[in-house]
DNA sequence: TTCTTGAAGCTTTTT
DNA sequence: GCTTCAAGAA
């Protein structure tokens, strides 16, 4: 894998860093280097003074804060690589954590740049994946087989709704969604299902712990973990086993973790478990470095973040953890980076300005020496077509004048569905894009099904798997004869799978159907057969795509998206193909595992359940044909921790971004800056800030006035192509002296009175739809209806509405907030 | 048993 | 507007 993204713009010192950072192969030459070649002065080469001081760092636990761009990947890496070299550190003894798979690739690569080969067997892994890779080997402790599954949300979600039904729970009062949101943040808590009952202060959280109990019960019986299970039980694990968690402390002697701020409690506390104290020691002082002597000194730590960029609070992170670094290791140091070499001085400025804005953070300023650079450009648009039409014409432009290509130019949004009207437009003027997240391919209809089968072969207890593939394709196997093999299956205690084998034992079952399951079971165990011989995963695949039936439902069917469908069926087994041929790497090597055998299907099924959005990002191909690479769309979150020479920030309008779910509550709006924080130091040179003045949100438009954000940005740093008061002006003869091009910002902040506005604006401006008898409107306030007669045209044109209940209405069309459907 | 139709809910953000 | 889930018909 090769790095994606322009490197930072770094001083000059980075051109002189470029050859050992990026032009090493990783073959001979690679080691050669690794092994005697690297010096000490190459090692800190191009490193500013703090920088430097984070990589040659001993001892103590070390907090790096560090601000967006400051270069803190390449410290990371450094310091790895420093630790190899200079102290003799065994790669087999470091453990890095980072945010996405990808970024763990990433830096594995640079490191083995770096010092050769030998990085490989460096552990480099997301917390989750760091935590699989250790139950794989430990879990039996807990009598969890090490087969188990791994339940993404939507497998959760499928259990906890079966949970619900078992406990007669009303579904529109106890949702499944609620109750896995609240069991999640019981998991980040390290509450387990026992506590949780315990704990339970009223109704509610007494039916949510019920669930949570019955939940996790269901989950062990299908042999299965959650994603938050694999962070809980493996602190639990280190807890309830001392022995293990001393194995482990020994072994990894040097811990560093990225993107500390968004670390959540159970994290953290699997941080503490490797690197905190001797628990009952007293305070004792982790003079000698490298002395293990026990193996209960504890490893080194360091830790690296932004508090200012921790916008992940929803899902359990908790910034204390990197606020109170210092208090929770008392004889910590910090290091402090400010120099940014990613942007210009006017983004930077911007950026401060707007996170200033945040109560009690640690103060920071981020400065850059790479001039002031252009200023930022500002557009408001009619609604979000408009937008999307800007955003593309100026790509466009950009492209002409040769000032930027279209992969280096990224556009975020808040929320997924925003993506869709950039997608559209692309398409029409043919624009090369690429979305990353949203409906992603492991989350589509074929893939999962077909991981499934997989899933269920490798774990045969995993009952959500069976189940969602026991009637896929259609073979006979209905919701009765399902019922009537889970009768069996409880009354005889018997797993899914077994009561499926013995379903001729089922009371009441047709013959018919146990026909059907016969012939079911009957191919099971035959795939089966090739797991228990160690099969490849991509010809396991191939087999259970044929076999089952599953491919030729899909290519006989006549619905064009099944079409597609065939197509990503045959991108998953050319990735379980590439996979079963990689060689020894990554992170299922292992040197000191007794059976470093080539990948299997529990390898593969673990890759593909550990994967993120960002992992997913296009590789732009650097060299070779220059094509211009593809345009990046992606939401604010999965932007974290990259950068392109030009942004696109879209969709400033409160009610969007920020959230209308946070703009009561001071501290979500306080992540919600954030994001906008990071959403803008992610621009090198160039940054666009729009908005729309009307928006679509599911079926209806609505108005939303300036994000606040926008107003926290220095006046005269933002160049506003079109203001709302051009906008509204064009159509508005009597008001056409209001100034229009590069006028001030938008509008203040305002209250109700500019939202009326604003509606006011949009009847004004919006074309006369132009509607025949029989079609089906929206209207803002009456709803649906259906056009009984029109009269006149154009700017006179009448129409008599029936809106149902509301009855008909006689409507000048030019004013009536109506859509066409 | 399966296919069709209709209603409801939905949108944060993700490992 | 879209997808998902439930109820009813062939």
């Amino acid at each position: 894998m090769s790095a994606l993204f322009p490197i930072p713009q770094a001083p000059s010192d980075h051109e002189a860093a470029r050859p050992s950072d990026r032009e090493a192969e990783p073959g001979a030459s690679g080691e050669r280097r690794g092994r005697r070649g690297v010096t000490p002065e190459q090692l800190l080469e191009g490193l500013n003074e703090p920088q430097r001081q984070a990589v040659v760092h001993a001892g103590t636990p070390l907090l790096v804060v560090a601000g967006a761009g400051s270069g803190k990947t390449r410290v990371l890496t450094r310091r790895i690589a420093w630790l190899i070299a200079e102290r003799d550190a065994h790669p087999g003894s470091i453990l890095a954590i980072t945010f996405t798979n990808k970024a763990a690739a990433e830096m594995r690569e640079r490191v083995e740049e770096l010092v050769g080969r030998r990085a490989r067997i460096m552990w480099v892994s997301t917390f989750h994946s760091a935590c699989v890779r250790i139950l794989r080997k430990e879990i039996d402790r807990f009598g969890y087989k090490s087969s188990f599954s791994i339940y993404d949300a939507a497998d959760s979600k499928r259990l906890m709704t079966l949970v619900a039904r078992d406990l007669d729970l009303d579904p529109k009062r106890y949702q499944p969604r609620a109750m896995l949101n609240w069991v999640s943040n019981q998991k980040n808590e390290l509450v387990d299902h026992e506590d949780a009952v315990k704990n339970a202060k009223n109704h509610l959280e007494e039916t949510y712990a019920e669930a949570y109990t019955h939940y996790q019960r269901r989950l062990r019986e299908a042999n299965a973990l959650d994603f938050d299970d694999l962070i809980m039980t493996t602190v639990h694990l280190f807890q309830a086993f001392p022995d293990v968690r001393e194995n482990y402390r020994r072994r990894f002697r040097h811990v560093l973790v990225d993107e500390y701020q968004d670390t959540n409690h159970a994290q953290y506390a699997l941080i503490r478990e490797l690197c905190g104290p001797v628990t009952g020691a007293g305070p004792d002082s982790p003079a000698g470095a490298g002395a293990a002597e026990k193996g209960v000194e504890p490893s080194e730590l360091m830790v690296v973040g932004d508090a200012d960029q921790s916008i992940y609070a929803f899902r359990g992170a908790n910034i204390r953890n990197i606020l109170q670094f210092e208090e929770d290791f008392p004889s910590a140091r910090t290091v402090l980076l400010e120099q940014n070499y990613r942007s210009t001085q006017t983004i930077l400025t911007a950026a401060n300005a707007v996170i200033s804005r945040n109560k009690g953070r640690k103060a920071k300023n981020l400065w850059s020496d790479a001039g002031d650079g252009e200023r930022m450009v500002g557009y408001v648009a009619d609604d979000e077509h408009d937008e999307a039409r800007f955003v593309s014409e100026e790509i466009d432009k950009l492209s002409d004048a040769g000032s930027a290509k279209p992969r280096d130019v990224a556009i975020f949004y808040r929320t997924n569905a925003q993506s869709r009207v950039f997608e559209e437009v692309f398409i029409r003027v043919g624009m090369p894009y690429k979305v990353v997240g949203g409906v992603r391919f492991y989350e589509r209809r074929e893939v999962r099904d077909a991981l499934a089968y997989l899933r269920m072969l490798a774990n045969p207890a995993d009952e959500i798997s069976l189940r969602r593939i026991l009637n896929t394709p259609k073979r006979g196997i209905g919701e009765r004869a399902e019922a009537c093999v889970e009768a069996l299956a409880q009354r005889e205690r018997l797993s899914f799978w077994e009561a499926l084998r013995r379903a001729e034992e089922a009371p009441g079952i047709a013959t018919r159907s146990l026909t059907c399951i016969r012939g079911f079971v009957e191919m099971v165990e035959e795939l089966q057969s090739m797991v228990a011989a160690d099969e490849r995963a991509d010809v396991i695949l191939e087999q259970v795509l044929t076999r089952s039936g599953y491919l030729a439902e899909l290519e006989a069917s006549e619905d064009p998206q099944d079409e597609t469908r065939v197509e990503n069926l045959a991108e998953l087994v050319a990735v379980a193909r590439e996979f079963a041929d990689e060689p020894q790497l990554g992170p299922s090597a292992d040197p000191a595992d007794p059976d470093p055998a080539t990948p299997g299907l529990g390898d593969f099924l673990e890759r593909v359940a550990l994967v993120a959005d960002s992992d997913q990002i296009p590789d732009q191909p650097e060299d070779g044909v220059d094509d211009g690479g593809v345009v990046t769309l992606m939401t604010l979150h999965t932007a974290k921790g990259l950068e392109f020479p030009v942004v696109f920030l879209t969709g400033l309008e409160d009610g969007i971004f920020p959230h209308q779910r946070a703009l009561g509550d001071q501290h979500e709006l306080e992540e919600e800056r954030r994001l906008a924080y990071v959403g803008l130091t992610r621009a090198q040179r160039r940054l666009y800030l729009s908005r729309a003045v009307v928006r679509s949100a599911w079926g209806a438009p609505a108005h939303n006035p300036a994000s606040r954000f926008l107003d926290e940005l220095p006046v005269d740093l933002v160049d506003w192509r079109r203001t709302e008061a051009a906008q509204t002006s064009w159509n508005r003869p009597v008001q056409s002296s209001l100034p229009s091009r590069t006028a001030g910002p938008p509008t203040r902040r305002f209250g109700s009175a500019a939202v009326r506005a604003d509606a006011d604006a949009k009847a004004r401006t919006r074309e006369v739809p132009s509607l025949a008898p029989g079609d089906r409107v929206l209207h803002d306030t009456f709803g649906m209806g259906s056009v009984v007669t029109v009269e006149g045209v154009a700017d006179k044109a009448v129409a008599s509405i029936d809106f149902g209940s509301q009855g008909v209405k006689r409507l000048l069309l030019r004013y009536a907030p109506v859509e066409k459907l």
